[in-house]
RNA sequence: GCCUCUGUAGCUCAGUUGGUAGAGCAGGGGACUGAAAAUCCCCGUGUCGGUGGUUCGAUUCCGCCCGGAGGCA
């Protein structure tokens, strides 16, 4: 066993909901044990969206190398699966070079998908044209509908997805359709060879869900402040169409108002509250993996504590900082 | 000072011809494998302003007190 995780790339992962300081803390464990980090987030991967995802500054990186941010254009759709290749790469090359590769973000589904080593069949199928098709059906009988195709062929994906969840149940007959295999199938599939990484996780959180909320209302207005709206119009200037871009919060509740509709005061409103839910769902994201070592942002020893008790973690397992002994 | 209206969930308000109450929003919990900052599921006990009285029983009726809003002086 113990033979058997040499072999793994050790990973130090940082993660928690948003505003809660994980790219402070990234390049803080960076500078301390000659790491670089990997970002794991959606939407910091857009060039020209630096202010409503609040992404890193040149600055704050304090010179620590930073991946998967700020290279692609909003124009462009993305995936778990591109993340995953992506990361990957990268994860490598940082250890191949003898540094320690540090994945800190907080979309949820690309921290877990990258970590667990989920396999993703290359190309894996995604057909636009049969998409909309399904999207049609859906909207033209419900989606009981898209339950009864699916049943045909993965009873156990029909049972297990929603009938309101219609982008799931378009995507699980989308795989069928694609690859001939069933999403039943290819779940486990994914799952039959074991993760490359030997993750160490820090989880940030607030012990008070206020202070969190807090820092988020607080954040928002800065950042209107920093000039949102201009970065928001610039950002609507281009096509964007259904690039995962136009999911963004920040940007995404401008959009009545720069059309007319309401109030910049309900659409910061808007912001605050969707960020607000935002966060709550990366918390249930995260509180259900039990490896995370979670610290508390507001405890009483502040900052100082939660650095003091990160690099304690990053001490104690071996992997992390001792590889180049 | 007098008169009228009003005080019910964090907020805006329903409601109970007397048998201790329910919507929207906010909020909470959960799911999550190719658009995930997305998508979806579940969750409503609160001294019915306070205090006396009538009543088997009061949040509901009556008195007084306190807090709002308006009107007359």
């Amino acid at each position: 066993m113990e033979e058997y995780n040499r072999k793994k790339i050790p990973v130090l992962a940082v993660v928690g909901p948003t505003a809660s300081g994980k790219s402070r803390l990234a390049v803080e464990l960076a500078k301390r044990y000659d790491g670089e980090v990997v970002s794991a987030d959606s939407m910091q991967i857009y060039k020209g969206m630096d202010i409503g995802t609040a992404k890193i500054t040149p600055e704050e990186m304090c010179g620590v190398p930073h991946h998967l941010i700020d290279f692609l254009d909003p124009s462009e759709s993305f995936s778990v699966a591109e993340y995953v290749r992506l990361a990957g790469e990268k994860i490598e090359n940082i250890y191949a070079r003898g540094k320690l590769p540090i994945v800190a973000g907080g979309t949820g589904l690309y921290v877990r998908t990258l970590l667990q080593g989920t396999k993703l069949t290359p190309g894996g199928g995604q057909d636009p044209v049969l998409r909309e098709a399904l999207r049609q059906k859906a909207q033209a009988e419900g989606g009981g509908a898209l339950v009864e195709e699916l049943r045909q062929f993965d009873p156990q994906s029909a049972e297990r997805i929603h009938p309101n969840n219609i982008p799931r149940l378009i995507r699980a007959i989308e795989i069928y359709r694609t690859t001939g295999r069933t999403m039943t199938q290819q779940l486990a599939l994914s799952r039959s060879e074991p993760s490359p990484y030997c993750p160490v996780m820090i989880g940030l959180t607030f012990s008070d869900r206020e202070k969190l909320y807090e820092r988020i209302n607080c954040r928002v207005d800065l950042m209107l402040d920093a000039g949102l709206l201009e970065e928001a119009r610039r950002l609507f200037q281009s096509p964007l169409q259904k690039a995962t871009a136009i999911q963004a919060i920040g940007y995404k509740e401008l959009v009545p108002y720069f059309a007319g509709e309401i109030t910049l005061d309900e659409a910061k409103e808007n912001i605050k509250r969707e960020t607000r839910r935002y966060a709550k769902r990366q918390m249930t994201w995260f509180r259900r993996d039990p490896e995370i070592h979670w610290l508390s942002v507001d405890c009483p020893g502040g900052w100082a504590e939660v650095l003091q008790q990160s690099t304690a973690i990053v001490e104690n397992c071996a992997d992390l900082h001792g590889k180049k002994q």
